[in-house]
DNA sequence: GAATACCTGAGC
DNA sequence: GCTCAGGTATTC
């Protein structure tokens, strides 16, 4: 499940592939996963070259001559992947080739919950796939952290997963980030003291800044765009660890289900609020 | 707020 | 052959 370091750890792999390379071609038969018009796409794209990156949250943006922007987001289950030939896994769905007859672009997804957006400018990106979106929870500065999210009578957990409030954090770092803090997901914000929200967001950017030393976390199927998998899914102190011991105090990892999301927890150090 | 839809493969 | 996994949009 690509979340903020797996989207961050495709864009340093793959940037230094495709940067100042002219699009050639493109070929997306499966356009629902193309935005905003399979006819916008396939004629906006060739012809320009790549000339950087930027990444909010989960979305990826490759910056194209002319002003204009590719967005992707990886969903559930997407993949970049660089290559000479299309892959002969199932489920490619966009070929992006390129005029020096080098490797070319694929995206993979299995699951087909992720998008690729052409925006013609900055004005199409901010109304399209970055509307609504909130500011990176990467390296975000605690004041607005804590501003962002104090006060609210959401579960805390819900919080974390709302890309208006901070984007990028899914549910693995959410419930990793919770348990280093050692507050519960149920936590309302309006009930806590602003020194948790800090010790949150202390915890949240340590979590996010070790999985991309590490190249993310493989959970599933997550490669980076060298076709790497990551291995911060072996430092998961709760994700996915029901029954066993928390690495804290051994206390039995529980799991319960909030905002329809598997939720990992220690009830000893994450105890749920009265 | 919760519930549902989208989508497919893994694992029972 | 059923349930589960979850990022996001949509609906109640």
């Amino acid at each position: 499940m690509p979340e903020l370091p797996e989207v961050e750890s495709v864009r340093r792999t793959l940037m230094p592939r495709i940067q100042g390379r002219r699009i050639a071609k493109v070929n997306a038969p499966q356009n629902k996963l193309i935005r905003p018009s399979h006819k916008a796409f396939c004629k906006g794209l060739p012809g320009r070259r790549v000339l950087g990156s930027d990444r909010r949250g989960k979305l990826l943006m490759l910056q194209l001559e002319g002003g204009a922007y590719l967005a992707v987001h990886l969903g559930m289950t997407g993949q970049l992947i660089m290559a000479a030939h299309r892959p002969q896994a199932d489920h490619v769905h966009v070929t992006i080739a390129f005029d020096d007859g080098g490797e070319s672009l694929y995206y993979r997804d299995v699951r087909r919950f992720g998008f690729l957006a052409f925006c013609p400018d900055r004005a199409a990106l901010l109304a399209g796939p970055l509307a609504n979106m909130g500011p990176d929870a990467l390296g975000m500065e605690a004041g607005l952290f804590v501003e962002r999210l104090a006060g609210r009578r959401v579960p805390l957990k819900s919080l974390l997963l709302d890309q208006r409030v901070l984007a990028g954090v899914g549910n693995i770092y959410a419930d990793e980030a919770l348990h280093r803090a050692g507050l519960s997901p149920l936590a309302r914000t309006a009930e806590l003291q602003s020194a948790d929200l800090l010790r949150l967001n202390d915890a949240l950017q340590e979590t996010l800044a070790e999985s991309l030393a590490r190249g993310g976390s493989s959970v599933k199927n997550f490669v980076d765009a060298q076709g790497r998998p990551g291995t911060f899914q072996h430092a998961h102190r709760v994700y996915r660890r029901t029954g066993q011991p928390c690495p804290a105090c051994g206390a039995s990892v529980e799991k319960i289900v909030l905002a329809g999301r598997s939720t990992h927890f220690c009830p000893n150090c994450q105890p749920a609020p009265r």
